[in-house]
DNA sequence: TCGTATCTACGACCAAGCGTAGTACGACGG
DNA sequence: CCGTCGTACTACGCTTGGTCGTAGATACGA
């Protein structure tokens, strides 16, 4: 993924927000002056890639993340483990041991908490997909 | 990071010789045809960003991975962690929520190797650069 | 000494991604 | 009819990564 700065900006945003948002929300919450077009490029640019959904609302549309922040991390370090080849086993323990304690009581908590032998609900989107009409007609 | 897709090619190479390779045998090992010119400055931005160090051998350099494969890996994971604010424990759940029963294992595995409650803090550096030998001049 | 083979150092070019924004154009409320 | 709001499309500059070419230093054999 590797979102840029404003992407991450924007994102931080949605996130923030309770609700989707629209273009001029978004617009008006971002610290920095920027053109609305400015805002509105990097929303459709998040859309295309699939990390923001929109959907129509009148004549506007209103973003929101299409995953959580912590899914998308999750997301992406699972691309990195994925990167290492074969032996993740060993990637997986030096980043147990790269990470503080703190977070290391975190993933046992974790662990715990998730099965070992369960299949894991997770209905899909490794990472989130750009289809457009295929199986989603709301509206 | 986030390589492109050549520097992790010749990463690749680098970190499957038992020791420092010229460009001219980074080279020769890869697969696609390349001017030697290209390996060599991919060899030198990937020493420019400090992924790989390089060392005299006469007329010409070696280089080897700075750290290993796992390593790196762990820092990107490490990385995206830290790109998700302040509640990493959620990240951290929804991680394990998306690797399967393998990796869930390997990170059981890892938590116990890892030191249970040893350094209150790191050292230092919050995320580990790689400009500096600090990973483990195996060789 | 000359020519050739090696290397490195630098610069260049192109494609893609991101930040930033302008322009065109349709819909809506006065 | 006109200004406002919102989208769509285009564009431009910058950075990064892939790919080389050329130039200069150096070593080595004929």
């Amino acid at each position: 993924m590797a979102l840029g700065e404003l992407e991450r900006a924007v994102m931080a945003q949605l996130w923030a927000a309770p609700a989707p948002l629209t273009v001029r929300e978004v617009h008006d919450r971002l610290e920095r002056e920027l053109a609305y077009t400015t805002v509105m490029t990097v929303l459709g640019r998040l859309a295309k890639k699939g990390v923001v959904s929109q959907e129509r609302d009148g004549k506007a549309y209103r973003y929101s993340a299409a995953s959580t922040r912590e899914q998308l991390a999750a997301s992406i370090m699972l691309d990195a483990l994925g990167d290492v080849g074969e032996d993740r086993t060993a990637a997986l323990v030096a980043f147990v041991d790269q990470v503080g304690p703190e977070e290391a009581a975190a993933l046992r908590a974790a662990l715990q908490a998730a099965p070992p032998a369960a299949a894991p609900v997770v209905p899909e989107v490794p990472h989130p997909r750009i289809d457009g009409e295929e199986g989603a007609p709301e509206s």
